[in-house]
DNA sequence: CTGAAAGCGCTTACAG
DNA sequence: CTGAAAGCGCTTACAG
């Protein structure tokens, strides 16, 4: 066991103020370096700093200025490949502008009526990031109507609320992807694997797929069409179910990368290859899409440059109160071997 | 663009204490429910806070009552698959003991004097999570003089200083890995792609690596020890370095989970077989071992229990002032397929 | 059980 | 350019 001593007295505005012989309000002025300080009282002021060791207290400063210079970021989960390139971004900016990062990972609170409010809000941060559906639409509103500074990242605002949001282009891409299986391979029954319901990336990539087989006259089979979750697991899972009722098809758009790691993983246990039996692509172009067993064809989605941005909105919105209403990022499309594409190149 | 109103005003203790007819002494007081009150004032005041929405202002709380409640969590860098169960841990308990979570992640600053006491210290939390080497012995000194809380992650206190620390078991484990290697697989040249230099985990798995080699006779050839850094492209970089010098191994323990990718990626490149030419064994057993191209031999850590036990010990060492002296995780030797076992199995 | 009052360590008009 | 003073919104002995 560790029984740890006493805490060591810190020092304050005020003992700065005394060893520079100057009042508090110059110390002060000195260290926001807002106001005018002449030259050798500011020295003397930064002498005595660097001498006493002084940082000043974040909480008072808080108190006093009205500013608490801490953004907030809320997620419904850390995991997977995706999280940590976001969070690199969001760190990364909020540290550039000198603002602290709060960080809530919450887990699902279905039927509890804005179980957040008391976790993020103005009582502790000047402003918020909010990660695609981990706040309802109620809870949204709620801030909102605050006038509470809140960015959305990787979702649009819900009707009638204007909140700045950073998006991918998702939809096109997507269609992209399909075009690809079917033009440059000849696929012709590409199976799906649908992402979280409520998410909104998800549902574009659905939407790019569908697009994409009607205007090649394919007709939708639902049979093809799967739940994935954006989850390895969960996609393991589903492309057994899609094995074992027997139904065929010559390609998978797993959703995203994470997920087509678990079809792969399937795939193989049922003996099929890739892409010589099945063609798989993927989404979000991670870091783990070309270690996959065969080189994942994906989209490249610029994962922290957006959570770079949607610091950077929030971080505008708060000094000025004023933000784009939405940026979306685009997105590319990403060749590689589980395709098809390359067979013996590199 | 988008442009936000006025904020809205925030209802404070006084508006509380006005609405229920009490001081704000009494108000305080049903907050923290740390003093008896009577029933019906209780109950008067929560009334007034339910309606008027009231949430207490962390900045004035904590510098009326001297204490953050917050954690600090610091870390070299954000990336890979180690960091999001890590920091699922550090979250869950802090949202469990009712602490904010501020985090910060640090690119390497060499040379520099205490580039992080500004950022994180006793002027903006209770006490830190420090993960492996991203703080100097200096700066941990530093602290450790003023008496601030401060708990090790992946690492051990210097000398003379007595911090708790969570730390894993990793040279047993890392020994009956290449014990496995050995005598299930009658392997003999067993390549080593060291971790980071500073790397406490590393030294001990190479600690493990040359134990095993010595109990078995098999002397210690410096060609099959390469520099991997826990990072897919610097093994992938390591392996190539290996083939193209045209030195023969029969095995390779890669380090870590993530070096194991790059791993699989060069010996796919060079049409080496795995495990057939050649074994692969990593470390952690992260969510991406069983989904490599071949399911992964490893040994599992338990990370996010770890993350979860430090920030615990954290809480205590603020609260009461002591903490453990070391806990050290068990880790597991998992056997997959990419070590030569279960071949034609499951 | 409850209230009045001092105090936490800063910022910021207001004077000069 | 500088200082005295009020105030930010809480907590916490101190009395009662």
């Amino acid at each position: 066991m560790i029984d740890q001593e006493k805490k060591h007295q810190r020092s304050t505005i005020m003992d700065i103020a005394r060893e520079a012989g100057v009042s508090i309000s110059t110390v002060s002025r000195v260290l926001n370096a807002n106001v005018p300080v002449s030259a050798d009282t500011a020295e003397r002021v930064w002498r005595a700093i660097e001498q006493l060791d002084f940082i000043p207290n974040s909480a008072a400063k808080r108190l006093a200025s009205q500013r608490a210079n801490i953004i907030g970021l809320i997620l419904p989960e850390i995991g997977g490949v995706f999280f940590p390139p976001m969070l690199r971004g969001v760190e990364r900016c909020a540290r550039e502008q000198g603002f602290d990062l709060l960080i809530y990972s919450s887990p699902p609170t279905e039927g509890i009526d804005h179980p957040h409010k008391k976790l993020l809000g103005e009582h502790n941060t000047d402003g918020l990031l909010v990660f695609t559906t981990i706040l309802s639409e109620r809870e949204l509103a709620w801030y909102y109507r605050r006038g509470f500074p809140v960015v959305l990242l990787h979702r649009s605002p819900p009707q009638g609320m204007e909140m700045p949001s950073v998006v991918f282009e998702n939809r096109q891409a997507a269609e992209s992807l399909i075009d690809h299986l079917i033009e440059a391979h000849g696929c012709r029954r590409i199976a799906f694997l649908r992402g979280p319901v409520e998410n909104e990336d998800s549902y574009w990539r659905e939407a790019g797929y569908r697009s994409a087989l009607e205007r090649h006259s394919i007709p939708l089979d639902l049979d093809l069409y799967e739940r994935g979750n954006f989850d390895a697991q969960m996609a393991f899972q589903a492309v057994h179910r899609l094995l074992d009722k027997g139904i065929h098809f010559d390609a998978i758009f797993a959703g995203d990368d994470d997920s087509s790691a678990g079809v792969f993983l399937a795939l193989k246990q049922h003996s099929l290859r890739v892409p010589e039996d099945v063609r798989v692509v993927g989404f979000d172009d991670t870091y783990i899409a070309p270690l996959l067993p065969v080189p994942l064809t994906t989209v490249h989605v610029p994962i922290e440059e957006a959570g770079y941005e949607a610091a950077r909105q929030l971080v505008n919105l708060i000094k000025t109160g004023t933000a784009q209403q939405q940026v979306v990022f685009p997105t590319q499309l990403v060749i590689r071997r589980s395709c098809g594409c390359c067979q013996k190149g590199s």
